[in-house]
DNA sequence: TATGAATGAGCATTCATTCAT
DNA sequence: AATGAATGAATGCTCATTCAT
C-alpha cells in the first residue's frame, strides 16, 4: 500500500474519530461526553482512539481548533475589499451570530477560552494554532478598523487595538445573551432575535463612527 | 416547640449549610466542590444536607439567588436619584466589575445561565425569585435610561427595553473578555485591565448620548 | 442503637474488608489485588470500601501494620528473661522463619519497606504506628544484645545497634534466600531447609558470641 | 544474503532492543518502562520487538542474565588466586556493594527471583542460563572457600556448600537493609553506610574464620 | 429530624499482546 | 522480516443520591 493511499486511511480514522466526538460533544456537551461513548460512535475500541489522539484533551483541542479555523475563514470573507466599513461592520457580525447558532459550544469557547500560559503557545503544537487562529481573528477586525480610520468614517480618538477588543466583547456579549435570553425577549420586548440583534449592532456602531 | 420556633431552627441549619458551601464554592468552585465536603464543613451528615435541599441545585440555585440579590442591590445604590446619567453609567459599570473581581463564580453564571423554561419560572420557588432579581436588575437601568431620555441626554432613537439589553451585554461581555485576556491584553495592547475597561465605557457610553 | 454497638459493626465491616483484603493479597500478591477484587470478595460495592478506607494504601498499610505487631509480639515472646541468650538467639531466628513461612508476603514487606519519609512518620497516624513497630522489633534485639554484653557472652568489641542492624540482615537474608532456593538446596546440598537454616543461625551466632 | 550475514544482523537488530530496554530499565525501572517507549528508543515498531522477543518477559530475562553475567565475572576477579582469603573475601562483599549500587535493580532481582521450576531450567534456554550464572557464581565462593580450607584458616567444623550459600544470603541480607535504611542509619547508629557495611562484613567474618 | 451506610455509574488513561498484510 | 492498527482488560478513585432507622 503506496505510503499516500496508508496516509489516507489514517486520516479517515481519526476523522471518524474526531466526528464522533464533535456529534457527541455538539449533542451533550464537551465534559458530558465520555471517552467510552466516542468510542461507542466511532464504533471501534476506548483504546483505538488513544492510538489516535494523545489524550481527550488532544481531541478537543482539534475540534476547538477546526471551528476557531471555520470562523476565522468566515470572518475573512466578511472584508473582501475593507471599502465599505458599515457593510463589512455588519457581515462581521452576522458571521458570528451565525457560528453561535450553528455551534454554540464553540462560540462559548472563544469567550471562556483561558488565558493559556506563554510557554504552551510558544512551542509548536495545537495550542499555539488556536492563539495564532485567535490572533487573525483579531488582525481581522483590525484591517476592518485600520481602513475605517484611514477612510475617515470613524472617530477620531479610537485606539486602533483596544477597538478591536472593545467590539469583540461587546459583540460576542450580545450574541451570548441574545441567545440565552431569547424566549424572554421576544415575550418582555416583544422583540425577536434578529430585530433585537440588529438593534444592537446598530447601536453598537454609533460609539465607534463618526 | 411552637411552629415558629421550628422554622428558626429550621432556617438556622440551612443557613449554616449554606455558608459551608457558599464558602467552598467560592474557595473550590462549585464543580470542585463535593456534598461530603459540604456536609464536612457544615458538621453534619451529608443525608441531613438532603433533609434541607432537595439536591446539590437547589443550592446552587439559592447561592446564585443570594448572589443576585447582592448584585441587585449594589445596582440599585448606583442609580440614588438618576440625575447624573453618566455617573450613574459608570457606577453601574464599575459595580459590575467589582462584582466580577469578588464573585467570579456568579459573574459567570449571570452570563450563562440558560433559559429557563417559562413553566418553572411560573410557579413559586428559587427559580421563580431568580428570575425575579434579574428582572429587578433590568428594571434598575430600565429607570436609569428611562429619566436619562427624560433629561434629554440620550440619543432621540434609543428604543427603552432593547437598549437595557444591548447594554447589559455590551458591558457584560467586556468585563468577561477583559478577564480572561487580561495578560493578553497588558502584553499585546499595553493597557491594564482598569484602563481597558474604562476606555470600553467610555466607547460605549457614545453609543447612546447625545 | 447504642453508640458501642454501632462501633462494633462498623469495625465488622471493615474487618470483613480487611479480611477479604488479606485472603487476596496473600493469594495474588498486594499489587495483583485490585480495588474491584476486594469488592467482590467482601460482597459490597467498590464505593463501599472507600468509605471504610481512604485509599488502597491505607488498607494495605493496615494489613502491613498488623502483621507486624504480629511480628513483634512474637518475638517478644522470644526473649522472656534474656537470661539464656543462645536460647533467645534461636527463639527469634525460628519466630522470623515461622513468620515468614505463614506470611511470605509481610515478610518480604519487612526488607523492601522503603525509608519512610520523615515527616510522614513523625506525625501520628499508620505510618507512625508501623515504624514504631518497626522500632520495637529492634529493640527487642537490642535488649537481648544488650543482656548478652552484660552476662558477658558477647564478643567484646560489638557495638550494640549497629549489631542489631547486622543480624537483623543477616538473618533476615538468609531466611529469605532460603526460601527462595528451597529446592535448589535440597538438590544441591542435600540438605533441607531446617537444617540449612539451622547450619546458618549457628554460623552466624559464632560472629558474635565469645 | 548467507545464512551467516543473516544471523548478524539479527543479532544487531536484538542488541538495538535490548540496549534501549536497558537504558530505559535503569533510567525508570522494569515495570514502569513500557514496550511504547522501548520501541520508541529502539526506533523501531512495537511489534518488531515482538518478531525478536517473545514477551516482555524475555527481555527482562535476558537482561538479567547479562548482568547475572557482568556480576560474575566481576566476582571471578576478586579470587585471582584464592591466596589471601581475607582480602578475596573483603574483595567479594565490595564488589557486591558495587554492583548494588550500579545496577539496583538486578541486585534485587539477584534476591526475590522465584524458585524457577526444575523443567524451565532442563531445558536449554535463557532461565537455564540464568541458572548456570548463579551456579558459577556459587562456584566462585565455593572455590574461595575451598582454599580457605586448604590453607587452614577456617573453622574446621564447616560444611563447604552449606557456607556458600551462608555467606551469600548474609552478605546479601546485609547490603539489602543497608541500603534501604541509609538515612535511618545515619540518623540512628550515626553510622554511614560504609562505616556499616565493613562493620558487618568483618563481624560476618568472624563467623567463619579460626 | 437526623444520619450512617451503601452504592451505581462514571472516568481518563495504560499496556502487553495479536494479527493481517 | 517488519509493522500499523487495533484492542481487551485493568485500575484507583469520585460523587450525588437513596434509604432504612
Amino acid at each position: 500500500m503506496g505510503a499516500k493511499k496508508k496516509d489516507i486511511l489514517i486520516q479517515f480514522n481519526r476523522d471518524i474519530i474526531l466526528a464522533s466526538a464533535r456529534k457527541l460533544f455538539q449533542l451533550s456537551g464537551i465534559n458530558r461526553t465520555s471517552m467510552d461513548e466516542i468510542a461507542r460512535e466511532a464504533d471501534c475500541s476506548k483504546s483505538t482512539i488513544y492510538v489516535y489522539f494523545k489524550n481527550k484533551d488532544e481531541i478537543i483541542n482539534y475540534i476547538v481548533y477546526e471551528h476557531m479555523v471555520l470562523l476565522r475563514d468566515a470572518l475573512q470573507e466578511c472584508t473582501p475589499d475593507n471599502k465599505d466599513f458599515e457593510r463589512s461592520y455588519y457581515a462581521i457580525c452576522n458571521t458570528l451570530v451565525d457560528f453561535q447558532e450553528q455551534y454554540p459550544l464553540y462560540f462559548e469557547s472563544l469567550l471562556s477560552e483561558i488565558d493559556v500560559e506563554q510557554e504552551k503557545i510558544q512551542q509548536p503544537g495545537l495550542l499555539a494554532d488556536i492563539y495564532k487562529a485567535g490572533e487573525q481573528i483579531n488582525d481581522i477586525i483590525g484591517e476592518l478598523l485600520k481602513s475605517g480610520i484611514e477612510h475617515n468614517c470613524l472617530r477620531e480618538n479610537l485606539e486602533l487595538i483596544p477597538t478591536v477588543f472593545y467590539l469583540w466583547s461587546s459583540i460576542s456579549g450580545i450574541i451570548l445573551l441574545t441567545n440565552q435570553k431569547q424566549k424572554y425577549l421576544k415575550m418582555r420586548v416583544g422583540m425577536d432575535k434578529t430585530m433585537f440583534l440588529n438593534y444592537s449592532f446598530k447601536t453598537l456602531l454609533q460609539s465607534i463612527i463618526k
